[in-house]
DNA sequence: GATGAATGAGGCTTCATTCAT
DNA sequence: CATGAATGAAGCCTCATTCAT
């Protein structure tokens, strides 16, 4: 699948050739790419886009603010990148959640690689977060346009399911609603669960237990009593 | 219950009695302060703090920034304000579950709360949850010294009901970090929602639909079948 | 001995009769016009004009900034009642030189009462200085055209005493600028010879040995061998 | 020698190499920092550290202000190496008193050296006059710290003159304080004294005068009979 | 007399961005 | 590619001063 935030977004400041087309970018605008969005995702992750600065993130991507610019033409354009990445790696765990598998083993798969992402993408889940609470101003067309109609195929396979009458009767959009903040939760609100558990951070066994508190829960509220 | 962020929060740039004790706030100041609130409420939760500017803030307050600054001695003490109100509006809730209540009604008037709260507040919500996304640098001490307590007594409450058969053995913190991020997600992330619901904006129905759902899911997880 | 800085000097903020004429100042308003005038001494003294603000005069004055501006109409006029005032402690010591007396013993005396202003009077010393040292706007004139005259006359006395052989020939106005330099130095100056002394200020026993050992040096130098 | 006002001094806005280190500021920052010192120097001693603003230093300067700050982190970094500018200058001559040499060319050259001082460093003189009057909040340590121990060392070389009855027994340090200020209150104190002198500046005439009639008066006050 | 409320000008500093090398 | 130099817009905050009670 492929998801554009804007047109703007497929463009970074690269130089073009002289007919005007981008070229194929070398192998270190490629490398240095890599490492700004790296470094743009824990800054954003933090600041949010006002209060990230170039600097920081450039620091962080061991290079110039100038140089930084010369790969990103502006700050909007790293954070669209950013943006763009975080929304990619929102949308995968939902791509494989399978009509044709059992119910059970298939949310409780699903519910994984969501905790999985909180866990190992944490800062990337911050990015996104954040850019739906303020509005989702970059994201709304995207989300309208393109996941929505993700969101309404898996929706169909929920409701078939409950059709079947492998699961309860659920609306399946609020369904997935809340499993999303569920699982995200121990991403973007990581510091406020730490801070009730009274724990310095999340470690492993914290997501284990989130893992399968949920996973209880939700199954055995969806399944057939 | 009183709960204060900082000390610093406790007075705003105000005149002083010569023994440098605060003074009881004259009628306007209050009316005055109340105003700068919602309005930093509102500016808040749409940019951030280093988002939001004070003359937004004062625009929407209608009043001059300067005049704006006679009442808050500095943006951060306003926004230390805004946080202390929606922290008062987030706990709430929970100080009304009570133990001896029936537990199928308890937690569903506990959802029903934070529902609402979402929906009538989400502007607060909102602050609230940026402020965590961000690491809660203002409120990690006051979540880890005052409302880790107020926490543990209620989930003392659900371990009893379980104890006593009541409802299923479940781990009580992460079942309130569901409750929590699947009532609040209405609205932190009612932007996306409302794209993947492909409305222009949350309505009622949604709420209640929202709420039907949840309740119906959490309590046939939760109770013993 | 009256000297006037500025007209607008003449005239505070005071309400004036229905003919437009001032009145005579009330007992209050000299009352607390004198405790502004010493407020206003010690917080120009030890920040300048534009350092100093109204707030802090008037707090150390004991009263609101609106108030201290019901008796002066604005910063500088504050500013310019307190130059007033240093002037005339200024310049009283050199009034006292009697042409008809021993030279020893009147400039000893001058000497001393030159060094017991530096004492006494060091936050107005410092006041006059700094306003010196910032090209004197505001005291050039008056300094030109009546403390010149003054100082003229001393001069002359000096002058007599060398005619007479009663001391060595000088140049009087240099010999003035001397002793004004030596002695206003210990009020002026007094954070760094109490840095150079390793004191933590100075006390009565420096103020002494200043007096000693200036008197010994000029009147050693001054007078026949 | 070095004297050091403080750390932060050592340092100014410059970009540092990987590991934190300053660099060899290149050919046109050295350039650039000169030019903003000389500017400082003048603006800071007509209107003090408050009264001054970068606007005028920078355009004094011939830049503009964020130029100027590209090289200056802050107000106050200016402020201190202008500070510290004036510091080296002001020691200078103090240290070229020869404890061999004979008392009365030694003391005579010192004063010269001071005259000369105020006569081609006025400005800077006032800087550091300034900062002393406002009770040397940036020099009080150093003086203590480093500049004390100078005079300290050259206080021995008066009192071992005195000892072998080459001069007169006399304080070394009351002896330094007079000296001081008897010169340098024609660079600080010049606008008064040309009032006095009903001149519109002081000129190379006034300054020999003064300087020949401060020797004559010092030298034969110290001088034994 | 005295104080609370309001304002506008000005100053410091940050920061994204552009220019030159 | 990469960096140093330069800029302008914008934001926070201070402060003298005025208005109204």
């Amino acid at each position: 699948m492929s998801l554009s935030i804007q047109q703007k977004f497929e463009a970074p400041a690269m130089p073009r050739s002289d007919d005007g087309r981008r070229r194929k970018p070398t192998r270190i605008q490629s490398l240095r790419q890599g490492e700004i969005i790296k470094a743009g995702l824990e800054v954003f992750a933090r600041y949010g886009f006002k209060g990230a600065t170039i600097d920081q993130i450039a620091e962080k991507a061991g290079m110039s603010k100038t140089n930084l610019l010369y790969y990103y033409r502006c700050k909007e354009d790293i954070y669209l990148s950013v943006l763009q990445r975080t929304l990619e790696m929102w949308i995968a765990p939902l791509e494989e959640m399978r009509a044709d598998g059992d119910p059970a083993l298939e949310i409780r798969a699903y519910i994984a690689r969501k905790i999985r992402f909180s866990r190992e993408h944490a800062v990337a889940s911050r990015v996104f977060a954040m850019e739906i609470l303020q509005g989702a101003p970059n994201l709304e067309r995207v989300i309208r346009d393109d996941i929505r109609a993700h969101v309404e195929e898996r929706a169909a396979v929920i409701r078939a399911w409950a059709d079947a009458g492998k699961i309860r009767k659920i609306d399946p959009y609020h369904l997935f609603f809340t499993i999303w903040a569920a699982t995200q939760t121990y991403a973007d609100f990581s510091s406020q669960i730490a801070a009730i558990l009274d724990k310095p951070a999340l470690d492993g066994g914290d997501f284990d237990a989130a893992e399968e508190t949920l996973c209880d829960l939700i199954l055995n509220g969806l399944l057939p009593g």
